[in-house]
DNA sequence: GAGCCGCTTGACGTTGACGTAAGCGGCGTT
DNA sequence: AACGCCGCTTACGTCAACGTCAAGCGGCTC
């Protein structure tokens, strides 16, 4: 029960996550959080903090902030909405799914493609390729 | 040895890979392809094919058009280049990688993620949560 | 040879996701 | 009380990745 009611300035939350004060106001701006305040000043409870995790992994992954809204408030209403919303929110998980799902296989390309040119690379040197050039001893050294 | 010598008018090429004609010499402006002109108009190798797959896979995976480039020309120069262009360009590669890596477990993340919020939702339904709502019976037929 | 395509080159517009600079308020230290 | 930090707001700036005209050229076809 403890970390539950934890709450985070602006700062700490900067530091954790590696991102400015800047964007965590921008994001609120946007609606994808919403922290209290005291007085002026922001107070991030773990809601907060956890949404932000969602945001940058969902950034990461190249989702855009309204594709990242959109998820948030499908977490946020598809319990107490009525059925409607409920299955209108599956339908839009299982859309992000096949996306992910998608674009899974465009990593694994490149991933395989990446180390295909690195073997290349390596057999060339291991052949030789690297005598051509003085500076082999150099690198090796 | 047939389609290696095929040549693509740029409407071939947007209709095949579903971008614009003004993405494709957006692309050439910024240096990621090349192909050749007969008078003005430009005619695509198979070279150039090629690099716009590795172009739209590449920004599907989330790297920037620099970034983009970047490989590109390491796939250009690391054969013909001495030694230190060749090792450069294996650690470029190895970056690119890792990065691909990272991004990989974002997205199985989130893919466990996804599949648990729509399982959790279809729990609520199956528990009679649609009762609540006449709709449902909508829904189901 | 007029009309219409498809392609071309500028050049300016747009959108998303912030950056940056200016100026103010509070507050703990010195 | 003056200083140095945070933190806040407002507002304009920026950068990437194209979109969107405008205007012109070459070729065909009727």
């Amino acid at each position: 029960m403890n970390h539950l009611n934890r709450t985070y300035t602006i700062r700490q939350l900067t530091k954790e996550f590696d991102v400015t004060a800047r964007t965590l106001r921008f994001y609120e701006d946007e609606g994808l959080i919403a922290p209290e305040r005291r007085g002026q000043t922001r107070i991030y409870a773990n809601r907060d903090r956890a949404r932000i995790i969602l945001i940058l992994r969902g950034r990461r992954v190249g989702f855009s902030l309204s594709e990242i809204r959109e998820i948030l408030d499908l977490y946020d209403t598809h319990h107490d909405g009525g059925v409607t919303q409920t299955l209108h929110a599956r339908k839009k998980f299982e859309e992000q799914l096949h996306k992910l799902e998608r674009q899974k296989v465009d990593i694994e390309d490149s991933l395989t493609e990446l180390k295909r040119a690195i073997s290349t690379i390596d057999d060339a040197i291991s052949k030789g390729q690297l005598a051509k050039n003085p500076l082999h001893q150099v690198a090796a050294e």
